[in-house]
DNA sequence: TTGCCAATGTAGCAGTCGCTACGGTTATGA
DNA sequence: TCATAACCGTAGCGACTGCTACATTGGCAA
């Protein structure tokens, strides 16, 4: 190869495609806007990536690790602490937050455009979900299938949550309901 | 008025839309597809309804998930048994699961579409949030904010795990996770 | 230095979008 | 019966879509 790609440059693309795209959303995405709101054209994009659907399966893939920083950052916690700080962070005001909205969009949009979105949602929310299953393995002493289906109610249960409190904004009925299902997933025994 | 407009061929339309829009989904729906498959055309669809978004509004007002039906059908069930049944419903084969699959998708749109979808998909949410807060209080004998929790962690969580079982495709884990959701909600103080 | 190739701009293609203008047909209340 | 408005097909507008062809520039390796 005479000369190499400018993997730097890319990596701050998509960095800013997965900013463009977490506050504005999925469905509505297109390349012209999101080139012309990161400061490039929908040409580059399509150069550096490809195509339409390959940027959004590596932005998707890009937003996954993050709740493995937030389970390293706090290795002293019990798990219902952990649990709690995880429900704030995911929505509170913080850069979580618009990452957890755009993993649901991505969810939810895979329920009728599986091939489009399926493996991407999929394999993000697998990112989560692994990591809090060793974690309570771990934490409480259980077997890995009961871990597996706290770490479940954990993260899809305040996955669902938090979309209920995205779309009414009764924050005191969610952190209610978040409190009973914290105390249920991480409850010894 | 010297002819009445078509009310029925207008129900007629919009139920044939809903029952589109249920099973391929809301993101992608376009006025000439939809009016191709469901037998007329996009003139028409605008014709009865005035405009795309219109046409939404009255599709997710007209399909709201009905839980009121559920709740009414078997009063004699126990709480824990009628989530387990609801939870079944919203996962199953039944003609609940492809409107629940709607209201999420609905949701999620909402997130970045305040005023295309916010209004309905709040709307929807209540219509389930409201009738299981009223039947936990009376149920469960607790205060109507007790209910309201347990409500939003029966609904909305079980709305999450629905979410993770349509994406990964794992319903034993997402089982495990729904009784233990369910136990928390229903269980006596 | 030179030759290759990434980087980038400019134009544009074929297709779809929501929606509308126009005109003809049909049913119905007066 | 007849005027009027709903009904409905055809055609098309302007904007937008993802993507590509072509040309130019410029940096790196040989």
């Amino acid at each position: 190869m005479i000369r190499p790609r400018d993997e730097t440059r890319r990596d701050e693309l998509l960095a800013a495609a997965f900013d463009h795209a977490a506050t504005h959303g999925l469905a509505t995405l297109s390349l012209r806007p999101l080139a012309r709101a990161i400061g490039t054209s929908d040409r580059m994009l399509v150069h550096y990536f490809g195509t339409k659907d390959e940027l959004i399966a590596q932005m998707l893939d890009r937003g996954k690790p993050s709740i493995d920083g937030l389970l390293a950052a706090s290795p002293d916690l019990t798990p219902g602490a952990l649990a709690h700080h995880l429900w704030a962070q995911m929505t509170g005001d913080g850069q979580q937050a618009p990452r957890v909205r755009l993993m649901l969009e991505a969810m939810a949009l895979a329920l009728h455009q599986p091939t489009k979105y399926a493996h991407v949602a999929a394999t993000a929310h697998r990112g989560w979900i692994e990591p809090v299953t060793d974690a309570l393995a771990r934490a409480l002493d259980v077997g890995h299938s009961d871990a597996a289906a706290r770490a479940t109610l954990l993260v899809s249960g305040l996955k669902g949550l938090a979309l209920d409190v995205f779309v009414t904004g009764d924050r005191a009925r969610a952190d209610a309901a978040a409190t009973l299902l914290i105390d249920a997933a991480t409850r010894g025994q």
